[in-house]
RNA sequence: GCGCCCAUCGUCUAGCGGUCCAGGACGCCGCCCUUUCACGGCGGAAACACGGGUUCGAUUCCCGUUGGGCGUACCA
């Protein structure tokens, strides 16, 4: 359809350095890199940085390591568009002696203005185009115009989308937007259009927010004379609640996944699987995705983010690594966030860690949870004991739980067999459920809520330490 | 307001006129496995937004309504 010659594919993703990579582009970076991968062409990265305010190096690199974390690669130096200002001017002053484009003088509250008695009369806040066909000896002194560009008047701009399929926008509804500022800087319409064209970019695949902004574009390359890249819009990310995905409603960069204990491996897959489908395929490796993707097959409507799909497939992931791998992954974390974790511990019983990774694997969904799960290999004796955990043992404790912390304490010369005949015994005399019992016992071996198996903990820690201990306390 | 986009279980989705009293996944519920918790296995509840057409036949095509979203800046 759409056409294409046989050359090879040029793809770009183009964040603005706003501090860290969110989430949505970190999708549009991987949709945008995996179709580079598929066709075999390359992905270019270009840094959109014509807001001095808020471009710094920091917030660049945030990018680029948010990037690199997800694995996501590009080919050469990362694009300054700042950096093309006096080319984007160039081109701007090129549509104005060809006639595509214009000086206009009106001043910023002259505009609001137009804004305001326009909106009052109900019609569409557009520029009037004042401007478009006024001898430039009319120009007032001392002001410095901007550049518009002279859009058609009436026709249709249609945008070709290999999403979105063909979209058309009537004229008369574009008006002559501003392509260089007072000051000499190009609008985003302007530069986007000529670094796209200046990097040899093929495909432009970006967020549904650009569409409307794709027809203005349009208009840029045909006053030029350029060719429009191939488009491909693909539909945003929202909140779990269908509202827009904001820093409010949880949208967060991938740093945050990253030291929430998501595996990028997990990650990408999830993203992948928002919006995109390959029949019922859930889990799939990054080449399977490169194998399968199609732009044809990106769904049109947004979706939801849904931390529950996320952290199962992060849980699979998880099930996957190797122990080496994850325990690496697991020190780090837990060094960079400061949890309450004794990394000396951590670190001194690496090979019991190893050792215990293939039990605690399946009962984390992520890896914070997996140094949480550990803690009883490497926390400092004794073992802490929360509120939960003393109550149990204490008399005033609940039925229930009394009976358990007996358990406990006749437990000081128990051994595997006999401590699992107790808990059994004990959860058929009052007709619970083994879990219900296990729970407990659990919670005051090892202080914590969340910990692996109570014969793992003992197989793993030795039972003198622990149950001497508790049978003192209790 | 105007323009554009979207609309299948709670969520992500498959479906591209009949194979659909709609399939998969996550989540939820139940059972099994199990000397706990998980993992795993099995089963269950759960959706075509509404109204008109077109058609022998619509989840699938068209129109409208409703509901979401995006855009509408000398931001990107």
């Amino acid at each position: 359809m759409l056409g294409t010659m046989s050359r090879s594919v040029v793809t770009r993703f183009a964040p603005s350095p706003t501090g860290y990579l969110h989430i949505g582009g970190a999708r549009t970076a991987l949709f945008n890199w995996v179709y580079a991968q598929k066709t075999g062409g390359k992905m270019l990265l270009r840094i959109e940085d014509t807001d001095r305010e808020r471009s710094t190096e920091a917030a660049v690199d945030a990018l680029l390591d948010g990037l690199s974390w997800l694995g996501i690669t590009w080919e050469g130096e990362p694009i300054s568009q700042f950096a093309g200002a006096a080319r984007h001017a160039e081109v701007a002053e090129e549509l104005l002696a060809r006639g595509h484009a214009y000086k206009c003088y009106c001043s910023p509250e002259e505009l609001a203005e137009m804004r305001e008695t326009a909106r009052a009369k109900g019609l569409p806040p557009r520029y009037d185009g004042r401007w478009r066909d006024r001898d430039p000896s009319e120009a007032p002194a001392g002001v410095a115009p901007v550049i518009r560009i002279k859009a058609p008047e009436s026709g249709a701009i249609i945008v070709e989308d290999h999403v979105q399929g063909q979209v058309v926008f009537q004229a008369e509804n574009l008006d002559d937007f501003i392509i260089l500022r007072s000051d000499r800087t190009p609008t985003y319409m302007l530069a986007v259009v000529v670094d796209d064209h200046d990097m040899g970019v093929t495909h432009v695949i970006r967020g549904d927010d650009h569409l409307t902004n794709a027809a203005r574009q349009i208009l840029i390359y045909q006053a030029m004379g350029w060719r429009v890249p191939e488009m491909a819009h693909v539909p945003l990310i929202h909140g779990p609640d269908g509202a827009k995905f904001s820093k409010r409603h949880g949208a967060l960069g991938v740093d945050a996944y990253r030291r929430m204990g998501y595996l990028p491996a997990a990650l990408r897959n999830y993203l992948a699987r928002l919006g995109w489908a390959h029949g019922d395929d859930e889990v799939f490796s990054t080449s399977q995705m490169v194998e399968w993707f199609s732009l044809e097959a990106l769904n049109k409507g947004a979706a939801r983010f849904d931390f529950a799909k996320l952290e199962s497939l992060n849980a699979h992931y998880i099930r996957q690594s190797t122990p080496a791998d994850l325990y690496d992954v697991m020190v780090a974390l837990a060094e960079e966030t400061g949890r309450d974790v004794d990394f000396k511990g951590l670190k001194e019983r690496k090979s019991t860690v190893l050792a215990a990774l293939p039990e605690l694997q399946p009962r984390a969904k992520t890896v914070l949870e997996l140094i949480d799960l550990a803690g009883f290999i490497y926390a400092q004796r004794p073992l802490a004991m929360d509120d939960n955990a003393r109550a149990l043992l204490t008399p005033e404790g609940r039925a229930n739980n009394q009976k358990v912390a007996d358990i406990l304490r006749g437990a000081t010369e128990w051994h595997h067999e006999a401590l699992g005949a107790m808990v059994r015994e004990f959860a058929e005399a009052e007709g619970l459920k083994l879990g219900k019992v296990a729970q407990p016992l659990r919670a005051a071996l090892t202080g914590r809520t969340v910990s692996p198996g109570i014969f793992e903990v003992m197989e793993l820690i030795g039972r003198e330490e622990t149950l001497g201990r508790l049978a003192d306390q209790a």
